[in-house]
DNA sequence: CAGACCGTTCCATTGTGTAGAACGCTGCTG
DNA sequence: CAGCAGCGTTCTACACAATGGAACGGTCTG
């Protein structure tokens, strides 16, 4: 692991690496897991970690573990905000998680390879515990990815079943921006024993009846550059 | 302001700041705004900004401007699924802004002295320029800052008139978590000339039922401990 | 009670971050 | 058109900020 000639800037790097760690809801969140996370002497770690919390990017509860702070939760909010995709999903998914009675979602497409889930809507009748905002699947093999890459069928959208979970059926469906490129997908998850070819179709209908209407509103509205890059 | 003799970790301090300024909506995104706004000569603040770049914490745009980054949209989406009281408060901000007709806000304390908006419904039937998720405006005079020290009537709402902008009515209602305390606040922005003392009484008490609801869910489920911190 | 693991402090070493100088570029303005 | 101002960028020698090993006290387990 030689790599990183890039710019000389180890302090900061370690210290991102380390932020990325504390919002993964998956990762442990004290000093020795996130300093093994990083691959750091816990020295070093807890300097880095005192770093954040100064400047209220992380915080500390009185068992000493790490948490998300009060500025990551403002920058996030302010970044999502300007997210005009987020913005317009919401009446979006509403509606698609009353209408098919499902999980309704929207996912974008980071770093080139992987599908971030960046809003939820559960199922109205469903109390669902997990919640997926936040986390990210891989591109291949699943409904979000071929949505995002284009690769629907005549209807117009993609489905699997039991690629994010076992026993689950995932729909999705492509929006695109203004300049007609897709930007993002909405998605629809049901547990498979209650979801037949008839009850695809029709998800699949009702996704992309709202992808085109939520992608028209996004086209007349503005054409944010650098949002999904 | 020779200040910051905490704990010795210049250049992560230095890209702490920037990250922030970068994704204050109120800023300028070039290059050399960023380095003016933190006080930084434009080669270190290019190198730092490289730095967060290769992360993926921002991005630029053709143009040569910084924007937030994919990094930045995840990290702020997974910490505000972990915030209980952003995720709950969805469906009552959604009815609140239904049955008054105006706009529905969340909002929380941070760093002591400030009041966040974290989340925004706005009037159903009023088109909204302006989004304030994100924004922070002080505690002292608005009836957000109110609400959240407790300083509410009989009747448990605050409210004030022109306090945020001209000319237009707030009205507050604190959130409280399963310990007790103040957590967060509801609140209602009205334009002062459709808004006599009759509509502020009808919209504090419905925040305060609102409020109510939402306490007891929160209590009910979990006890997030630092969130507010 | 020994052992493991935790968070924390300290400090000599060194390598990383710093900022000034210099360059090419674009867009003003007289 | 020349001159100037401001931008983003590269390069470099120097100095100081960042590093991580060692050591300490605390808690929990077996």
């Amino acid at each position: 692991m030689l790599s990183r000639m890039a710019s000389s800037t180890r302090s900061v790097d370690r210290t991102l690496k380390l932020l990325t760690d504390l919002a993964d809801p998956d990762q442990g969140k004290s000093l020795s897991d996130l300093a093994r996370a990083s691959q750091l002497p816990p020295s070093t770690a807890l300097r880095l970690l005192a770093a954040l919390v100064d400047s209220g990017f992380a915080s500390r509860d009185v068992d000493g573990g790490y948490h998300p702070g009060h500025r990551l939760i403002q920058i996030g909010a302010a970044a999502l905000r300007e997210d005009s995709v987020h913005e317009h999903s919401g009446p979006h998914l509403m509606e698609i998680a009353h209408d098919t009675g499902e999980t309704a979602n929207l996912g974008i497409q980071i770093e080139g390879e992987r599908v971030l889930y960046l809003r939820q809507v559960a199922s109205p009748r469903l109390i669902q515990g997990v919640g997926w905002v936040g986390r990210s699947i891989p591109m291949t093999g699943t409904a979000m990815g071929a949505a995002l890459t284009g690769d629907v069928d005549a209807s117009g959208y993609a489905w699997t079943e039991g690629s994010v979970e076992p026993d689950v059926v995932a729909v999705a469906a492509p929006v695109r921006g203004a300049s007609g490129g897709i930007i993002a997908a909405l998605s629809v998850l049901a547990p498979s024993y209650r979801t037949d070819r008839a009850k695809i179709e029709e998800i699949g209908a009702c996704l992309v009846e709202h992808c085109r209407a939520l992608s028209e509103g996004l086209g007349a509205i503005d054409d944010r550059k650098a949002v999904a890059a």
